[in-house]
DNA sequence: ATACTAAGTGGGAAAAGGTGGGAAAATTTA
DNA sequence: TAAATTTTCCCACCTTTTCCCACTTAGTAT
C-alpha cells in the first residue's frame, strides 16, 4: 500500500526521486496523468489498466458517445505519459504536467493507497489546512455511509 | 486489549518507547496516522487492514472520483506511515505527524481498545478535564443510541 | 542495605537514501 | 555533415536514518 508524504527536490534536469518506500510497489515503469484538485496522479501499470478500463466502460462500451465522458477522458488520457524510473528511482516529469500544477524546485509526493500524487508545495499545505478543518465532518459523513 | 495511559519522552531523534504492556499486542510493525481530535492513531497491521478497506470501498471502485473521499483519503493515507519497532520497542514519529499535534519532548500514550493514541501532554490534560465534566452527558448519549 | 532485574533513555558509528554533476549518447538544426 | 543542444547513464557526495550498545532509574528480593 502506498502511504506517506515526502518533499523532494526537482533538479534542473527535471528529475525527482520517488520515495524509496514506493519503488517496490510502483515497479520500473509508471503512468503519470493530470489529477483532480490540481495535482498529478501516478499509477502502476497494473492499476492504470484497471482505471482506464473503468473510465471507458461506464455504462455503454461506446464511451465516446457521452459528452462528459469524452471531456473527462481527453483530460485523463490526453496528457498521460508512461515514464520509466532511472537506475536510482528517479523520474522525469513531462513539461505539460509540470506546468499544469506550477511545480518549481520542490514537490510533495503523497501515497494515497493505490496511487501516488504529486503536489505543488504551497497547494499541498493549503490542502492540509483544509483537512484539519474538515476532518470531523468528513469522518462523520463517510462513517455514516459505510456502517 | 490496549488500555492505560503512559507519559514517555521523545528524544532528539524523534524516538518514543511504546509502553512495554502494549508491545506484544502491537507486534513488530505498526501503522501511525493522523487521528481525529488532534491526536495520532496507532493501529496494528491487522486492524489497519480493516480500517483501510472500509475507507476505500465507497460505492464505485474509482474512489478518486468523489471529492469528499479524495480529501479524507489524503488526510488518512497521505500522512500515514508503516513504522517498525526497534529492538527495544521504540518507534520513530514522522515529522509531519509530530508537528501536526505539536509534540515537544513528552508524549502521552493511551490505549483505547483496538488502537493506541498519541497526545500532546497539554492537549491530553485539557481533554481529561473535559471528560470529567462531560462524562455523564456522554454516557447518556451513547447509552441512548445503542440500547 | 545491596545487588539484581526490568523498562526507559541516550549517543556514536555505519548504512541508506536523496541530490548533484560530468561524460557519453542521441537528437536537432543549420 | 558537423555543430549545438538535449537526453541518458553512471558515479560521487552528503545528509539523514538505522542499528547497536551502554547508561539510568525504579522496583524487588535476598
Amino acid at each position: 500500500m502506498l502511504i506517506g508524504e515526502y518533499t523532494h527536490t526537482i533538479d534542473d534536469k527535471n528529475r525527482v526521486s520517488l520515495p524509496f518506500k514506493f519503488r517496490k510497489e510502483l515497479g520500473k515503469k509508471i503512468i503519470i496523468t493530470p489529477g483532480l484538485d490540481q495535482c498529478l496522479f501516478i499509477f502502476t501499470l497494473k492499476e492504470w489498466a484497471k482505471v482506464s478500463k473503468k473510465l471507458s466502460n461506464s455504462e455503454s462500451d461506446l464511451s465516446f458517445l457521452k459528452s462528459d465522458q469524452r471531456s473527462f477522458n481527453r483530460f485523463m488520457f490526453g496528457r498521460a505519459a508512461e515514464v520509466e524510473l532511472d537506475s536510482i528511482g528517479r523520474i522525469l516529469i513531462p513539461d505539460v504536467l509540470k506546468d499544469r500544477i506550477k511545480l518549481k524546485d520542490k514537490a510533495v509526493i503523497v501515497g494515497v493507497q493505490d496511487r501516488v500524487e504529486i503536489w505543488n508545495v504551497d497547494a499541498w499545505e493549503k490542502c492540509e489546512v483544509g483537512f484539519e478543518k474538515e476532518a470531523d465532518r468528513l469522518a462523520e459523513s463517510l462513517g455514516g455511509k459505510n456502517s
